[in-house]
DNA sequence: TGACACCTTGTTGTAAAATTACAATTATAG
DNA sequence: CTATAATTGTAATTTTACAACAAGGTGTCA
């Protein structure tokens, strides 16, 4: 897609010269400035000649300066992402809340962009013929295990999210050739989580991982659903990465319902209509 | 916000002169070929002069050309849907989970757009001050509610989840004023949630709603954090929504933090050093 | 180490674009 | 049919974007 320039400006620093990164830093800084000022005073504000600004438009595919502030225009006004902004301490609520939603689209853009297609295809068909689908996750994943139950219990497929990890691991233990183990993390570097999902493994279980490519825990699975989490201080909790998370199971539950087909979807609606008299008037699940 | 720069275009030939309204007719015809072109071929097009063309963008409360061509740009951006798109039974993989991925974004963005930072500032009191924080959610929300608690509990606050209906009212009726309940509804229609939520107004405590505006949820809170979420046919669970609704919990989360101060954060760096042992090497709270 | 090629960046100059000031035209009211 | 105001166009000015070229680095190989 042609829209996202400000993410080809975050990300991808490579194809950019050293006075070209200087200009892509002042334009990310306040992209909403950078959209009305001239080539001249964006050159000033980035200590750059004016033709460098030129040149760096055309390594991002534009045809020049007000082609580039044309489609960087278009960019924010969908909302599309950027981000390099960090909550700070005198943030005001409109601040840090801005921040943080803006965070949030792009850590899910990020996904969007790198999450493999085939081990995604890989996952719904395993899923769709699971025998029993397992989730574990711990911690804030612990929270994403269970919405992923609430998903996957639809299907007519046994399906069990466990937060504890000795649950987890006797869980694990028991699993047999056929069955689906979804493992959720953050860090992927979960000792307990590791173990578990090699004793999981080593039942004959397909051991799906949701985390951290590179890790520990990403190594030791047959499918990685690798979610890249630059994220967090020492201090906040996981925030974008869970969210991403959540995003990937809601992309899974799609997949094995559109793989299951269009009678399946009655099963479904019949367990919607059991919610029917929980509500005032009319609506929708919780 | 000076978003429909097409609307008034297209409605408002009032406050437009002949030869301007013959500007307006030219761009109507191709909005994407206008904000590619130079005010000359444009007056060319319509076939009047240069400086009509000017005060033509004048009289839309621009500054002048450039930013027209700028606003209208970015009314084209964000009139083209390309977020707009359901999932259907004939998508790929790629399809469907970009579709998700964007359908999620722009849920995100939307309640960005939205949110009212006065009731988040006053959560954000509320929260902080809280004699005790409790968090109710049902179904989807009720793994919210808990990945709620996994943020405030590092809060000194006392502060715990339920996602049992039973549980939630006898708690409800436990609070007393200085408590703080959060409850978390997609519909708002939830009729067990809505008489807690009356459970604990009548017990004193300060009743924060995040769900749809206008659901009798909404009207029976306290403080309201509205999210719109028009998602859903009556097949698929929740998707956008509690995404939605676990970034407003980390917009709260991290306004807390900030009021809190920075002497607070070593108390937070101790909860999280309490999880090193846990972990292959370093890394992060799962 | 020094010479050469190559890449990056800045300087100068020019064409185009946008805007101003002002003149001409048209419409409107008395 | 004037006088006035509003509208539109012309011409000059200013601003902007870009191209051509030159200067300064950087790295490579003899």
């Amino acid at each position: 897609m042609s829209l996202n320039i400000l993410e080809r400006l975050k990300s991808n620093p490579s194809c950019l010269s050293k006075s070209e990164r200087k200009v892509a830093q002042v334009i990310l800084e306040d992209p909403n400035k950078a959209i009305r000022s001239s080539i001249a005073s964006l050159a000033k504000a980035a200590n750059v000649s004016e033709p460098t600004v030129n040149r760096f438009c055309r390594s991002l595919d534009c045809t020049g300066f007000p082609d580039f502030k044309l489609k960087l225009a278009q960019c924010l006004a969908t909302g599309t992402p950027y981000v390099n902004r960090n909550v700070e301490a005198s943030d005001n609520v409109e601040e840090y809340s801005s921040k943080i939603f803006e965070a949030t689209m792009s850590a899910i853009s990020d996904a969007k962009r790198s999450i493999d297609p085939n081990a995604l295809s890989r996952t719904v068909d395993a899923l769709a013929q699971a025998r029993r689908i397992e989730i574990y996750g711990l911690g804030a994943s612990g929270s994403v295990a269970m919405d992923a139950q609430h998903k996957f219990f639809r299907m007519n497929t046994p399906c069990v999210a466990y937060t504890d990890v000795l649950q987890q691991r006797m869980a694990a233990a028991a699993t047999k050739p056929g069955d689906v183990v979804i493992i959720i993390s953050n860090t992927g570097r979960t000792i307990a989580l590791v173990e578990t999902a090699r004793i999981a493994r080593d039942s004959g279980a397909t051991v799906i991982a949701i985390t951290q490519p590179h890790s520990p825990l990403a190594e030791d699975s047959h499918i990685l659903l690798g979610v890249d989490s630059p994220e967090n201080t020492d201090i906040y909790t996981p925030m974008t990465s869970r969210i991403v998370h959540l995003t990937v199971i809601d992309v899974l539950a799609t997949g094995v319902i559109l793989k299951h087909g269009p009678e399946f979807q009655s099963h479904l609606k019949r367990i919607k209509a059991a919610l029917a008299d929980t509500r005032f008037k009319s609506a929708e699940t919780d």
